[in-house]
DNA sequence: AAGGCTATTATTAGCCT
DNA sequence: AAGGCTAATAATAGCCT
């Protein structure tokens, strides 16, 4: 297609003919992401410039994993070839970082998922002391809260009291925490539904990763 | 080109994904094949049908030649045969798959630090409300968690009247809504430190592993 | 599924900056 | 070389066997 058809054979003049490779490469790469896509299949295209630059595509990541592919697809042997790639894949060097990463990735889901849900612990308490405004709108679900909060204020008025008492008479701090830790410990104090406590944010991450020898592994310890 | 445009995505047809796949396919197999005649050049190309047969060009004789050339270009460095290729290619599939662990596990690392500052400011908000025991040891304090506490039962004692008020009067909901928001956005509101509301829980997380082919990398979603 | 047909859309050769 | 243009050629989507 263009203002005349041209020979099937290499073209002589190299101006012309980088402007074609140029062309026609960009094309054939728009050809293989449209066929990808569409067909939603591995494609992996290598291409040489008559100066030897190289274009590639693929429509994985990575075009070594269309080759690798392809070479278990020559071998013709399925399941045996996998077995072998796998082992390889065992006993190579990276295997141990690998493993390292996975394990360090596990944990790290672990610990989010533990976070996530004291997190929504923690903002379902909240909720009772200091309730989203758009979520009250009964005056019913206002009473519950003023509820709440004043028996929440009853047991603050009893410390004040316990500890003015214990102050004007004598001095022991230990004795004061026992006798108030005791009295909150009552079983009339009314605590908010899931109210677990399950101990404090200071212990809450403590990840580090070991001696990573491969690139961009920050290496760091959080909630310092 | 065709008798109407397509989206570029995936065709749901399966039968006609089927011919779409292979009249794509022979179209860029003969663009290749055309690229390197008219500027004789190296060409490789690799395409799998949606049903996994390969089919693959290349303008030298063997495509392994190909991806050994690409293999020598990316490493600057001279390559000999194809036992050396394979090695090659397996070991940067181990690379491509750690870079993915090493992404995904610093995307984790961030979420945690980031849901652990969440945890903190939750806790410390709580802790105007619900003080741990322990913590209070002086009248002083003590006074304190009571006024915060007054101040909150009397917002809440405004709301409820506020609410009274405007049931007893019309049953518009959200005009309630509106003056109570107003309402709590007062300036008189004494509201803890560190309450900077960044999201609720449900987008905290929401990791997903690409497609991992491989053997002990659990893909999971987490907090789904 | 596979091959042929053609109305349409897409690519591009040669030209011009 | 690097784009933009457009006449001209090429690829192909939806049909039909």
């Amino acid at each position: 297609m263009g203002r005349r058809k041209l020979l099937m054979q290499k073209i002589d003049n190299y101006p012309a003919l980088q402007v074609t490779y140029t062309k026609r490469r960009d094309g054939i790469v728009k050809k293989a992401k449209e066929l990808s896509v569409l067909c939603d299949t591995d494609v992996g295209l290598l291409m040489f410039s008559p100066s030897g630059k190289l274009t590639k595509y693929s429509s994985s990541r990575r075009i070594e994993d269309i080759f690798l592919r392809f070479i278990c697809d020559e071998k013709q042997e399925p399941l045996e070839n996998e077995d072998h790639l796998y082992r390889s894949l065992v006993h190579s060097k990276c295997e141990g970082e690998m493993l390292d990463l996975i394990k360090k990735k596990e944990e790290l889901e672990k610990k989010l998922i533990e976070l996530c849900e004291r997190q929504f612990d923690a903002e379902e308490k909240m909720s009772f002391y200091q309730p989203k405004v758009e979520d009250i709108t009964t005056i019913h679900e206002a009473v519950d809260h003023e509820k709440f909060l004043n028996s929440a204020i009853r047991r603050v008025e009893k410390l004040n009291a316990k500890l003015l008492q214990k102050e004007s008479a004598s001095r022991i701090p230990e004795s004061i925490e026992l006798e108030a830790a005791s009295f909150f410990d009552g079983n009339e104090v009314p605590v908010p539904p899931n109210s677990k406590k399950k101990g404090g944010i200071h212990q809450c991450v403590n990840i580090t990763m070991h001696e990573q020898t491969h690139p961009p592994v920050s290496t760091q310890r959080i909630n310092t």
